[in-house]
DNA sequence: TTGAAAGCGTTACCAC
DNA sequence: GTGGTAACGCTTTCAA
């Protein structure tokens, strides 16, 4: 546990100025410095296992390179971790670092870890949320290069956050193109089990599952728009109900809220004896890992691109902290960032039954 | 965005020197600054928001208060996500902040990870591991205090690896308490359908299995231990070969590797006509958020301590840090450090059929 | 081509 | 009770 070597270690050694070897540690060194001082840098850098204090450097230059993400429950998520992901791949990838804070939920905590992430000189902050959310935006990021991840800008914000670039699914476009699809394999009495109204996310993939119907010349069946929950009882539950139904009177096809609740359904659907997808084709959404694709059957489903919004939201920030680069399209502030939903057939739906 | 006032903006603010301030602001003013002029202080140090900058004091202090985490696929798991959020929390209530990499399962870049996290001078260090693990420590988590979290070490570990704090599940014992119970409920015919024997936790938690076999006098059918996979999908094909033997051929319970692998069995057991639990019992571990609890029926289970492991593991290093604590009991180096499973029983188990 | 010095913002020590 | 000064380790500018 010996104390790290300093550029005055490695200067002493070579026998040369601290000046010196920063200049060739750091690249600049030709033209300025002679052929062997350097060469003798290089070599007592390495003996020494020299390494520059980040620390230090950050003080000098007024940068950190680091990004803090502020997420409200990410840690403990599957779902928001694959945010996070995107986010830090981009940024290591660029010579960045991140510094994650979770505030667990706690609404009052997030200007804490504002403060926090402030007080260590983050060079840019991303707030990173579960679900689609409205958020509230702490006052303290607007003082910073900063972007919101799967979350926008309340209208009760700090003036200025308005601007905030904001990277989400489109969830619309989600919906419109399950619908779609259910559509395609000859269904016509869809039901809509979306999860909770309480995430924006489900009235916007409602209204494109409408868009789809109506682009289809098909009615909608109110009784068969409904809340099913995210999770697996809730979603067993409300298809239990509906799938009790002669078969005549019942929907062919359901396009649950996640694929936990998807999960529910095939579960109920097992229980009264029904096969997934020839009596009942069940779509999920989310295409959470190690479950819809290793579900039986497999579920059909719509991937959440988390990934690529922790990513679009570190380059939005790092786009403003390297000075844009060359040829940069810039995003018109203040517009939602809106990142297409995947589509994903598997095997749980199917023809509609004749 | 305007710059951060500093210590030397509040001093000229408050008429007195940087001195003053640092010791004000850092409680030590009484008896060394008078009355108003410590008033006057705070005033301006309230009317600039001035906090300290973390990165000049780190440098200064020679200490950052950050503890590095290295994890090999904790922020895309919502296992270990788990596990950073106890060591986060822990953390922060002590005044740090937790700076985590991901090497996504890429073996390789832990060496850059530590090299990465020791140049920006973190306090401490931690290796998070998905799954409980044997882990090549790197070279460079020797050099400051640091835990294993979820992993331990590898026997060709650097010299000194050994004596590292490893906390870990006790899995021996969460096997044993997950047969216990189901012999509790009269079950004779129990199989165990543990995950994958990659991960050694399942060979322990089948040693534990026997062991509550053995102390019961009940026979251990050997053709029903077997690989039944960490996924629904391998569950559910493993079980489905199991439960259609006749009543009196098969298991009345089912042990299996985790709760994905255990949704796959009741699944399985739906599609078989079987009810769960009046005609087979079933159990998983791991008590998954958002899946045990809320499974139909919800799942009887063995919990998976993960919050505690990051906390206990956070612990060692901090206490390391803090100087101990007074009355500290030191655990002993070189052994594991297990923390207990706690049984959950729900309502997937039940007494066995007649 | 090289070395000396300043400055980043903080805290602690030491004269006054 | 108070304020100046040094030091943490780095990079950059300037003078030799």
């Amino acid at each position: 546990m010996t104390r790290k070597a300093t550029a005055l270690d490695v200067a002493r050694r070579a026998g040369v100025s601290r000046s010196a070897v920063s200049l060739v540690l750091n690249g600049r060194g030709e033209g300025n410095v002679a052929k062997d001082s350097q060469q003798r840098i290089l070599a007592a850098a390495a003996e020494l296992n020299y390494t520059p204090n980040a620390i230090a450097r950050s003080l000098r230059d007024q940068r950190t390179r680091v990004i803090g993400l502020v997420s409200d429950a990410a840690v403990t998520s599957p779902f928001d971790g694959e945010i996070i992901a995107g986010a830090d791949a981009l940024a290591r990838s660029r010579g960045f670092v991140t510094l994650a804070t979770d505030t667990e939920q706690d609404a009052e905590r997030d200007l804490d870890a504002v403060r926090t992430l402030l007080d260590r000189r983050v060079d840019g902050l991303i707030y990173v949320t579960v679900g689609l959310h409205e958020l509230h935006v702490p006052q303290g990021m607007l003082t910073l290069p900063a972007a919101l991840a799967n979350c926008y800008a309340s209208p009760d914000s700090p003036p200025g956050a308005g601007a905030l670039t904001s990277v989400q699914p489109d969830e619309v476009a989600g919906g419109r193109d399950a619908a779609a699809h259910l559509i395609a394999l000859g269904h016509r009495r869809i039901a809509f089990l979306g999860g909770e109204y309480s995430s924006p996310a489900v009235a916007l993939r409602e209204a494109g599952f409408r868009a789809a119907m109506a682009e289809a010349g098909l009615p909608v069946r109110e009784d068969w728009v409904l809340e099913a929950g995210f999770d697996i009882a809730p979603g067993h539950a409300a298809s239990t109900a509906l799938l009790s139904a002669p078969a005549s009177e019942r929907p062919t096809a359901l396009l649950a809220g996640n694929d936990r609740a998807a999960v529910g359904m095939v579960l109920a659907a097992a229980r009264l004896g029904l096969d997934v997808p020839r009596d009942v084709s069940i779509m999920g959404y989310d295409d959470e890992r190690r479950v819809a694709a290793l579900m039986i059957p497999p579920l059909s489903t719509v991937q959440l691109p988390l990934r690529r919004i922790g990513e679009e939201a570190m380059r939005a920030v790092l786009g403003v902290l390297d000075g844009g680069g060359p040829g940069r399209a810039q995003r018109p502030a203040g517009e939602p960032f809106l990142i297409p939903c995947r589509l994903v057939p598997r095997e749980s739906t199917g023809p509609a039954p004749a």
